[in-house]
DNA sequence: CTAATTCCTAGTAAATCTATAGAATTTACA
DNA sequence: TGTAAATTCTATAGATTTACTAGGAATTAG
């Protein structure tokens, strides 16, 4: 399941996403437009130009747009910035592998082959899903 | 990702299912075989017959076994049974569903729809785990 | 200079997760 | 009928994570 975080976080991309080009959004504005807690959402934010999809101007009149295609932010970018691996265990993951603590030393997880065919199919849904095809609906 | 929960139901079924027919497991033994904590064991194996994937003889010389077939079980239910729903939120949800509480009122969520193609792609892949291709491996 | 905004660092309450403890119950069998 | 070996049940503890909130520093426009 997605965390609030990474929920208010694909909202706040919608929500940009809709703006007309050029347009600056204030956190105060996002924040009511997406129904999201504001001092929640300032961290979410950050988070975001962090990750390089959003910039801001700071100052007066300051505040947050867009710096990628809508249409090419996809859902597992989204969800690998604020939740971490897309894979059921960390040792089927391709972005944040780990070896399983409790598995036999030397001998590979039982699971990992079944989760990676799990991931694989995920990873290509959630890569199918885009800012862009999410406004559209 | 899976909770330790989850993946150590996995095991547990997955050592089962490696047992000669008619073999009975005493949790100890399962514990040892697939590397597991033995008191956390005893709830996931409470947790697995109350799902009726086990049974269990009581007293001197019982234990826990599979009471369906390996081919039969999958992923998708396991997963369901420990960690809930597969959907990335609740209102995208099949088995969990929950409308979203922050999304206006009457409107539908806007990530709904993305989700629910998401949800079948990763259901779909978690449906053909089951507990024998994992042994097979 | 001031108002409006982003940016930064903490902190906090509640929930959840990962177990562990201890005792009650059930059963096989000598 | 007593005992050992097992499941079953209830409670709880500690750690971590989640979902925020608080407060102020830094930045900018006019």
């Amino acid at each position: 399941m997605l965390s609030h975080k990474a929920k208010y976080a694909l909202k706040a991309l919608l929500y940009l996403a809709e703006q007309d080009e050029n347009h600056i959004s204030r956190t105060i504005e996002i924040a009511e437009g997406a129904n999201i807690p504001k001092k929640f959402l300032e961290q979410i934010l950050l988070d975001l130009k962090r990750g390089r999809f959003v910039s801001s101007k700071q100052g007066k009149f300051g505040g947050y747009y867009l710096i990628r295609s809508k249409n090419d932010i996809t859902l597992a970018e989204v969800h690998r910035l604020f939740d971490g691996a897309i894979a059921l265990l960390p040792c089927a993951s391709l972005n944040f592998y780990e070896p399983c603590s409790d598995c036999k030393t030397e001998e590979e997880c039982s699971l990992r082959h079944g989760l990676m065919i799990i991931r694989d199919e995920t990873l290509k849904a959630m890569q199918g899903i885009t800012i862009a095809s999410l406004v559209k609906k």
